[in-house]
RNA sequence: GCCCCCAUCGUCUAGAGGCCUAGGACGCUAGGUUCUCAUCCUAGUAACAUGGGUUCGAAUCCCGUUGGGGGCGCCA
């Protein structure tokens, strides 16, 4: 059986994550089978649909790395189908037309449910089932001639010949009528597997208003698609034992539909931020610099003059230090300028501390008479003289750092000293020399 | 109101009758490493919603209860 999935989102300018997760889990079922993975772009609420809207959700897509095997089908190109199809019900009398109020001036179609219990095995949730009683007759072609979601929907899926319908469990109701439609329209009735859904702390399905809930905005905030594809598809899955940081072939290898949670699952971001952090780690020294690059042009803080040499020694003092490109920037910004902020408490901690900015001239003549600026030098430097002041070595070395940075933590001293340079140093420490000294 | 779904640490989960005095991860706490921070290492913290069954034996099977969620559109 040639297994074919799809995603089909409605274009509103948003990717949700429960979609996105949605499609990513169509995407490892398809690539686990051997399958195809399918796009279709239910893009007929023209009022929203706008050229942009669909953009962001390629965008999505390609940004997440999900590739669809077959062109995407734009759901406003077939409704002759659906109308068509909706014919044929009447024809067959699955249909009727009633004209009770509605939007348009004519008839609507109203599709008629069998009238008898139905039932369904979804892959994840087991047997479902549901009385007559329960289940009305329902339009799918509205008084204004235009069709419904569940006629399009099923008709399209008949076209592209879907085998697994995969998607959010708030669908399950609309499983019997879209069952009911198949059958209606002697197709073969695919596979459902529905979704979990992904809550907030309250439980309740997760939104905007918890945070961060569309795939932009955790690009815009720096994550790694990797990292949330990953933690993505751990919302609700997993490939038992103990096993969670797996790349996406892996991912797609391990996946099945019996290991798929069946209760709602909620959205942790710390996790999140932690495997981005085992992804960020993981990274590539190129990778990380022309993040971390790209992450200031965005802010606009880059500089051409920042030689790409020097820019690589910042980063690779930084090292682990990043969690987040934007923290290059935000974190690290005297790098790249001299006037950089002093943090208050850091100063009063360090600088105002007695005796500190004397240890701090006597180390500044120390390194004026180095010769050569290297770590191991002024180390060495800074060390000897802390034995002979018989202090210890924290006591110059976080003056030192606060004058220079402007910060009370960073990377390794040493190397961030190396980075900036004599000169720069000996200037900064006299101009912290003179500002504290009063 | 009616119908449907769900229920293991705070969170994500492992567990498919004995291997469970319930494992891992995130978080948190305490130590260690270190010039700070970050990383890393070690330890600790904390759960089978509840009541009945079934069984020699139940986190695992069945039923009820409670709690949570979803659906009842000429929205998708």
């Amino acid at each position: 059986m040639n297994i074919r999935t799809r995603f089909a989102p409605s274009p509103t300018g948003h990717v949700h994550i429960g979609n996105i997760r949605a499609a990513i889990y169509n995407w490892l079922f398809a690539r686990h089978e051997g399958g195809k993975f399918l796009l279709r772009i239910e893009d007929t609420d023209r009022e929203r649909s706008t050229p942009e809207a669909v953009k962001t959700v390629l965008d999505a897509m390609a940004w997440l790395g999900l590739n669809y095997d077959e062109p995407p089908v734009y759901q406003s190109t077939t409704t002759q189908t659906h109308l068509a199809a909706a014919e044929r019900l009447l024809k067959a009398g699955h249909a009727y037309k009633e004209d009770k109020g509605g939007t348009g001036q004519g008839e609507c179609i109203v599709f008629k449910m069998p009238g008898t219990d139905m039932a369904f095995h979804d892959e994840i949730k087991g047997e479902l089932k549901k009385a007559a009683a329960d289940m009305k007759d329902f339009v799918i072609v509205r008084s204004n001639g235009t069709p419904v979601f569940h006629l399009a929907n099923v008709v399209d899926d008949i076209h592209m010949s879907v085998t697994h319908i995969i998607r959010g469990d708030d669908h399950i109701e609309n499983t019997y009528r879209h069952v009911a439609l198949f059958q209606a329209l002697g197709a073969p009735v695919p596979k459902y597997a529905h979704l979990p859904m992904i809550v907030n702390a309250q439980g309740k399905p997760y939104s905007k208003r918890d945070g961060a809930a569309y795939v932009g905005d955790f690009k815009e905030k720096g994550f790694l698609a990797e990292a949330l594809f990953n933690y993505l598809a751990l919302l609700g899955w997993s490939p038992g034992g103990d096993r969670e940081v797996m790349s996406r072939d892996e991912m797609a290898k391990l996946f099945t539909f019996d290991r798929v949670q069946s209760s709602a699952a909620q959205f942790d971001v710390q996790k999140l931020e932690w495997m981005n952090g085992v992804y960020m780690r993981s990274l590539p020294r190129e990778e990380l610099i022309a993040g971390a690059r790209a992450a200031m042009e965005k802010q606009g803080v880059w500089n051409d003059a920042i030689a790409p040499d020097y820019f690589a020694r910042v980063i690779e003092t930084l090292g682990e230090r990043i969690h987040f490109f934007t923290d290059v920037a935000d974190q690290a910004g005297y790098f790249f300028s001299d006037e950089y902020p002093y943090d208050e408490k850091a100063v009063q901690k360090r600088l105002k501390k007695e005796g500190a900015l004397d240890s701090l001239r006597e180390l500044r003549e120390r390194f004026a008479a180095l010769s050569d600026f290297t770590a191991a030098a002024t180390e060495q430097a800074l060390r000897k003289l802390a034995e002979e002041k018989g202090t210890g070595a924290g006591a110059l070395v976080h003056p030192v750092r606060v004058a220079v940075s402007g910060r009370g933590e960073g990377p390794s001293l040493f190397h961030m000293l190396e980075v900036l340079g004599k000169d720069r140093v000996l200037k900064r420490v006299d101009a912290a020399l003179a500002r504290f000294a009063a």
